[in-house]
DNA sequence: ATTGCCCCGCAATTTGATTGCGAAGATTGT
DNA sequence: ACAATCTTCGCAATCAAATTGCGGGGCAAT
């Protein structure tokens, strides 16, 4: 989907505020309301706005930690992936996945409420998933940014 | 704040659908919209709730690529540190930012249109910050999850 | 220059959000 | 156990926002 400069500047705005009311949008964008709206239903058709989301304080609902995980796995073959993939993506405590070519096989990132949560968590759940062979976890100390505004 | 069932699935239902409308979430988590509503406000005033965003495709504005690139840095002094925060927090493609206890000082995740696109951010923004000694990037092969839905 | 197309803005209608109020249930202290 | 109090509910009225249909203007191609 081509995007004109009005449509970029519809993105920005609802990234930061994804519940703003369309007449402050479209005075935002230089709009009146009827098109701005109709521009919001289309990049939502189009798929370039994929959802809506209400973005909860971690801490306040007691997932304030944040471990990641390099995970390494016995083989390398299709299958061991694939059911890998499927059933760390059923884990709720996991936020992020993603397969690495190179040095570890693939890298989680967990929230949990304390060490002892997450150590639960892997030892009951992570490590279980058959095909795992080893996982090596780091903390980070101080989260300095973490977005979900993509730039445009 | 101390959160009962129905705020819990308020939550677990605006994660779902930031922009539910409050008849429907009322119905969903069984109560009437005037209660609900306030719940809501509740939620939000006490920062449980803390913000709400648009969430976009990022192939289709043409971020569709992610790297992650561990950083070290010169000394670990609190100026060099705090430096580095600053100005990485400021440049739009980096996602995510983590300081790091172990091997590395930091870990980010930056979005790209392409592998020269974010040589070039490589080079021009993140090594041109004060105190980066060396960085090295990682490229996933494939994202499994990704997702900003707390389990609660 | 004219035709056709696209996208705007206005205005009317519908839908949803918001607020005040009385009632029911839970909690605390006597 | 009972009464006072606090909390939170649901209803209903009001208000604000979303949504839709329609006419008009600008731009491109013929």
């Amino acid at each position: 989907m081509k995007l004109d400069d009005i449509d970029r500047r519809i993105l920005r705005a609802l990234q930061r505020d994804g519940r703003m009311a369309n007449n402050e949008l479209a005075a935002e964008v230089g709009l009146s309301p009827s098109p701005c709206l109709r521009r919001v239903k289309l990049l939502e058709e189009a798929g370039v706005i994929d959802r809506y989301v209400a973005v909860l304080n971690p801490a306040s609902i007691g997932k304030g930690l944040t471990f990641f995980t390099r995970i390494w796995l016995k083989t390398q073959d299709e299958d061991t992936i694939g059911h890998f993939a499927t059933e760390v993506a059923k884990l709720p405590q996991v936020m992020e996945c993603y397969l690495m070519l190179g040095d570890c096989d693939a890298m989680v990132r967990v929230v949990a409420a304390s060490i002892d949560d997450y150590r639960r968590f892997q030892s009951e759940h992570l490590s279980r998933i058959r095909g795992v062979q080893n996982v090596k976890t780091d903390v980070p100390s101080q989260t300095i940014k973490h977005t979900s505004e993509l730039p445009i």
